[in-house]
Order: C-alpha cells, then structure tokens, then sequence
DNA sequence: CACATTCGTAAGCTAAGACTAACGGTAAGT
DNA sequence: ACTTACCGTTAGTCTTAGCTTACGAATGTG
C-alpha cells in the first residue's frame, strides 16, 4: 500500500524513525540494523513488517538474510500530501489575513 | 519546536491526521472541529495541544473561542525531512545496484 | 546428514496514550 | 449582576501497541 497516511502512522514510531533514517544511508540486513539499536531483533523485525505494508520499504532475500532498503515511492507519497497540505495551509492563511471580521468556520 | 521528527509523531494518529486536513481547508474553531469527527470535544482539545506543541498548528483567540490554523513552518520541517531522505534513498538504491556481490551492512 | 546462522512468528506482559466525564475559567450578551 | 457560550484541564478508565522470550522455518556449510 502507499497510502500517505498509513506511511505517516507508521513514522509516528521513534524506533521506526530510526530505523528509516539507517536505510538512508544504506541497506541493512536485520541483525545489522538491530545491533545498533537498543530494541531486540525480534522488535525490529515488526517495526520493519510495519514499514513494509506501509510501503517504505522493500526486502530482498540474500540466502538466510533479509536485506532490506527505503522505497522511494512510499517517501514521494509522503511528501506529495505534505506539499498539498502545505500549499492549502498558505492559502487559507491568505483567506485569514485577508478577511478581518468573518465566521471561519460553520 | 520545530523538529521534524516531533511532527512527524505528532501526525501518527489518525484523528490528528484529520485534524489536519479539515485545517488545511480553512481556519476552524475547536467545536466546529469536534462536531465534524467522532471524538469529544476535550479530545480535540488535547489533539490541538500535542499539535501546537509539534508545530503544525497555530493559535489565535477571538472573544471566547480560539482558532487554529496550520503552521505552514511545521509543515515545511516535516517535508525538508522527506526531501533529504528521498535523495539519500536514492543514492543508496544506486550503491545497490551497481555492486551485487557486496557485504551491505557490517 | 548434522550443525550453524539468520530471520519471522506467536504468546504474554507492560506501558503509553486516546477517550470520556466533570469541573473551572473567561468572554459576550441581556 | 446573571446567564450563556466556548474552551482548557484534570482524573480515571481502557484499548492499543511496542518489547522480550521462546520456538520453528529456511538457507548455507562441513
């Protein structure tokens, strides 16, 4: 899936923030990741399943190790709501500025 | 604080998510947001808060209700964060491909 | 075939946080 | 001054989810 508010959730994690901020610099197997974090292998086996159903990351197996590594799409589709979300709150900041004494909302 | 990783968890929860997108839209009031999602008011209350605290949304007061509207600094945190590791996420996926019989990680 | 390595999964515990209800405080109207 | 409207805060409950331990599957090696 590449819903960009599924991959948000799955950012909300400070493990799996780390964890994604290791795959940026390069690939990681498991055991790799989990040795430099202080979290079991077993928890960074579910922060990265996580991860993966979110779209942010892909797996290649390479015999008993799973390598895995970010997936630029499930990070574009992050920054695509961001950059929509950013361009209405200017707008609407606009509308604010521009009317003085109006009912915002309903 | 504008850290992005402190936005980015903030936007884990899905209501805040909502929040978000109706402020997105236009500026609203905290009643006008709770009666349009499933949750108390007080709820939104404490959502605006962790927000607020995270920098996404901003605060203004007229007579006894307070608007909020995004913060389009937060915003623009969060997707700087994204655009570095997007860039990076490439950069790795090309180490990646251009050596197939390496040690990836330590 | 036996053994070691790497990893995913299941079960169980615990802590974090999301929610509601009740209360208090401030501003506007009459 | 009294009432109404709108909102933040606190206390308390309860669900969610992250963590560890234990186990089993898959691959590679001697």
């Amino acid at each position: 899936m590449t819903n960009a508010l599924t991959a948000l959730a799955a950012l909300g994690d400070p493990t799996r923030q780390a964890i994604v901020e290791r795959l940026a610099e390069r690939p990681h197997a498991v055991g790799a990741l989990a040795s430099r974090l202080p979290v079991s292998r077993p928890a960074v086996s579910q922060h990265l399943r996580v991860l993966k159903e979110a779209g942010l990351v892909e797996e290649t197996r390479s015999g008993t190790r799973r390598i895995y590594r970010l997936d630029p799409r499930g990070i574009g589709a992050m920054r695509d709501w961001l950059d929509a979300h950013w361009d209405r709150a200017l707008a609407a900041f606009r509308d604010f500025v521009e009317t003085p004494p109006g009912e915002p909302s309903e």
